[in-house]
RNA sequence: GCGGGCGUCGCCAAGUGGUUAAGGCAGUGGCUUGUGGCGCCACCAUUCGGGGGUUCGAGUCCCCUCGCUCGCCCCA
């Protein structure tokens, strides 16, 4: 029989690593319990024309990344690839919007079909934050200062924050036809890739990563002088927001965020660790996706961060040492059909007291079952042999120490003392 | 979707055409029918991701395929 595997790009997150992955989510629902977000929870599955409309049909997330299918009632489903759309749609559905300003949050794997690398698999892990119906400019830089902290707050260092205004819509359609009639007059400079998007997704050149095309760039209109007034005054005031709590940031007019809906304050948070998928966490302000998935005109910030790349980025800071699983503080060793008869009530006396008790079903040597109470780290063990069993007594051993007496208790005796003595 | 690297036991890892595939860790049994952390002994891949081919002979060469990985694209 062959045996089968995971699909490619599905992860699966093994015993030891998993202690990473919770101290993240805790420290997560720590920030946002602190700043008053709540936890909203969406369906993986939705129609696919949420993220059509949604995401924007032209993006490369659309058009080619989405895992969809017909289910049996016909209906076009999809696999969602981010968080937004399904957190807009939910508010929407469920009246959240005319209740006041949302402040929610939300985590879960997110669906991709692309080719896995460092940092990136099909089935990822993503936290998110969006405040719906928040139109002010501190808004978009307490969004920014919770996603700052909670990297802090993981242990992260060495961030760079870059932020950019992509502008009103006029803005953009303004700026768009000057770079395009720009451009087209060089467009035998550009790179290949670039000459496309041309026509596809022209701001998506600001970014490309081709150097001949950056120098080109350079002297190209930019869209911070494409601008009005209005939104220029909008992004100086996030940024004297960012500036007051003390954010350093860095302005980076290349900054294009890949989906349709952001506009205005676009940001991205990057480490130089990460190797080629440097974003740690991407996002921006939204105030039309609302509108456009059906719901009332509704100003929108938000940000997603990919577990994945925070989890490379932890390990890379705090070794792989804190990922030792937590130590039981009773082992019960057994041996002989009555001793071991009465080792799975003791643990289970122990558990309801509060302990945190392993047992061996092995039946195997003593010598072997205590190299395995010692591997595990148990602080204790409790032994039950065949005359403990007759006795209606139970040993208990000190496997720190190296040669204090064992004493000979009941099992409600060990298990007060246990609790006394500050193991549980 | 496109390019580069890699694929030998659960993990790490020798081996680069010649008869029998090192070693370490982990695991199992024992030295010690009832007391651990050390030590010692034994066992643990008819097989080198899979399938074809070349050859007297292949883990070692060629082709295909699958997987992993890094990068491009894109993005968290």
């Amino acid at each position: 029989m062959e045996p089968l595997q995971s699909l490619r790009g599905m992860v699966d997150l093994l015993p030891e690593q998993t202690p990473v992955w919770q101290r993240i989510e805790a420290t997560a629902r720590q920030h946002f319990r602190r700043a008053g977000i709540a936890e909203i929870r969406t369906p993986l599955l939705e129609v696919t024309e949420l993220f059509a409309r949604g995401i924007g049909v032209a993006t490369d997330v659309v058009g080619k990344e989405m895992y969809s299918f017909l289910d049996r009632g016909e209906r076009h489903c999809t696999l969602r690839p981010e968080g937004t759309a399904s957190v807009v749609r939910a508010a929407i559905q469920h009246g959240l919007l005319s209740q006041g300003a949302q402040r929610l949050w939300y985590g879960g794997p997110m669906f991709r079909y692309e080719r896995p690398q460092a940092g990136r698999q099909r089935q990822f892990h993503q936290i998110g934050l969006e405040f719906l119906g928040l139109a002010d400019p501190r808004s978009d830089a307490e969004a920014i200062a919770i996603a700052w902290d909670l990297l802090a707050g993981v242990g992260l260092a060495g961030l760079t924050l870059e932020l950019n205004s992509l502008g009103s819509h006029d803005d953009r359609v303004r700026f768009r036809a000057a770079l395009v009639g720009w451009l087209e007059e060089r467009r035998d400079q550009l790179d290949p890739d670039s000459q496309q998007r041309l026509v596809s997704n022209p701001l998506r050149i600001l970014d490309s990563k081709n150097p001949a095309t950056q120098a080109l760039l350079a002297e190209a209109p930019t869209l911070a002088a494409a601008l009005a007034p209005e939104s220029r005054e909008r992004f100086e005031r996030v940024q004297e927001a960012l500036s007051r709590l003390e954010i350093p940031f860095v302005l980076n007019p290349r900054l294009v965020r890949g989906l349709d809906y952001y506009g205005h304050t676009a940001f991205e948070i990057t480490s130089s660790q990460l190797g080629a998928q440097a974003t740690v966490c991407g996002g921006g302000r939204y105030d039309t996706l609302v509108q456009q998935l059906g719901g009332p005109v509704t100003p929108a910030v938000g940000w997603a961060l990919g577990m994945e790349r925070l989890v490379l980025l932890a390990q890379a800071a705090d070794g792989p040492a804190s990922q030792a699983a937590p130590a039981p503080d009773l082992y019960v060793v057994s041996r002989g059909a009555a001793a071991e008869a009465l080792a799975l009530p003791l643990a289970r006396r122990g558990r309801r007291a509060g302990l945190a008790v392993e047992l061996d079903f092995s039946g195997a040597a003593f010598g072997k079952q205590f190299k395995r109470a010692d591997r595990c780290g148990a602080r204790w063990a409790a032994v039950i042999g065949e005359a403990e069993a007759a006795e209606g007594v139970v040993v208990l051993k000190d496997l720190r120490a190296k040669a204090t007496a064992d004493r000979r208790l009941t099992a409600e005796a060990l298990l007060a003392w246990l609790r006394e003595s500050g193991s549980a």
